[in-house]
RNA sequence: GCCCAGGUAGCUCAGUUGGUAGAGCAUGCGACUGAAAAUCGCAGUGUCGGUGGUUCAAUUCCGCCCCUGGGCA
């Protein structure tokens, strides 16, 4: 492969409230980027105030992509991002700016790096199979029935990890061959190259910051949000739905005088959380040849700007002229 | 003041026919391949309100005291 077939990306990663989008509009700027959204709950238009998208002035300073794109109704998933990702870098690079991936999505940004194993489309006929028997069976003996078709995946798996279980039950189930066998067939990654800033401030600034942000969301306006939502009377599985802070904030409206309640375990959620990508940014995105990282261990401020400048410039050819 | 019900993990509570205790939630750590802001796994913690007594042994039984809630005055 040629050296003018590499696609060079920035990523910037880290928890909720680590400041990531002020880390990349300051990139965008200073290298010409194109911000495109890693995050799975910000591709939803229905969440806004809710998933701190960035603001209108703030998507004015640079070019943002895969933001509020989806209907709330529609289901996204890494599968779909990832296309839409490679689109988006595919033509951000045509116009000759730099590509930058910022989201909180672990999973996403994995997919990115190290690619997905390819498989047919599941019919949604097939998941709402696999739940009907789960509801049917139980895990245990949903388990058991999956280890008949899935022996390897059946024995990965708790009886308690419903969402995987019946994800492994779809893919044997539509395609006749168990998930683990279409995942070997996966291709590693060989035509990108990444500098990955990882924000992984210290667990107490952080808490913090998370719950200071949701008192924030509430001021603008999170809990409207959440209730117009919730009003559309959507499917209570769909991804959008489990949006930290759709259901806290609705009920504080139908319970009355719940508001601080709602706050507080909004606040926890949200803490929860941040710990989940805590544990993947620490442990996951590691240094290979096609991964730099810079970890910051504070919460992004523009006096780091001329460390990671200097590190996106010492990282990716496409930033030296 | 009297009566009743309680005081056990950070919180809500279970339990021990007397042999120093346990769930859920919270917290910490971890996993993670098309729902991932999802879905899971593992782990720790207690002067069992205080004090005296009975007993080989008391968080458990008895007395007194303190505290909380409810009722009566």
């Amino acid at each position: 492969m040629k050296k003018a077939d590499i696609r060079e990306i920035a990523i910037v990663a880290g928890p909720t409230a680590s400041g990531k989008s002020a880390l990349a509009l300051a990139l965008a700027e200073e290298f010409a980027g194109t911000i495109i959204n890693a995050d799975s709950q910000q591709v939803y238009r229905d969440l806004a105030v809710l998933t701190a998208r960035p603001s209108g002035d703030e998507m004015a300073r640079a070019p943002h992509r895969l933001y509020g794109m989806i209907d709330a109704a529609e289901n996204c998933s890494v599968g779909q991002w990832l296309a839409l990702a490679e689109r988006e870098i595919d033509a951000a690079r045509a116009a000759r700016r730099l590509p930058i991936l910022v989201g909180g999505t672990g999973l996403y940004l994995e997919a990115l790096l190290n690619g997905l194993a390819e498989l047919p489309p599941i019919p949604a006929s097939a998941r709402e199979e696999a739940k009907a028997l789960h509801a049917r069976l139980g895990g245990v003996a949903f388990r058991a029935r999956l280890a008949t078709l899935d022996p390897v995946g059946a024995a990965k798996l708790a009886a308690t990890d419903t969402q995987r279980l019946t994800r492994a039950y779809e893919v044997v189930r539509a395609t006749g061959k168990p998930l683990s066998q279409w995942q070997e067939r996966q291709e590693p990654r060989r035509n990108l190259r990444a500098a990955a800033i990882v924000l992984l401030p210290e667990r107490e600034a952080l808490y913090r910051a998370c719950d200071a942000r949701v008192l924030r969301m509430v001021a603008e306006g999170a809990a409207a949000e959440a209730r117009a939502l919730t009003a559309r009377r959507l499917p209570e599985n769909l991804p959008a739905m489990k949006a930290l802070g759709v259901r806290e904030l609705t009920a504080a409206i139908d319970e009355g005088g719940g508001r601080e309640e709602a706050v507080a375990a909004l606040q926890q959620a949200t803490r929860q959380y941040a710990k989940r990508q805590y544990t993947w940014f620490r442990r996951r995105l590691r240094e290979s040849e096609m991964l730099r990282r810079l970890t910051i261990t504070t919460q992004f401020s523009a006096s780091l700007l001329p460390e990671i400048f200097s590190f996106i410039r010492h990282s990716l050819l496409t930033t030296r002229a």
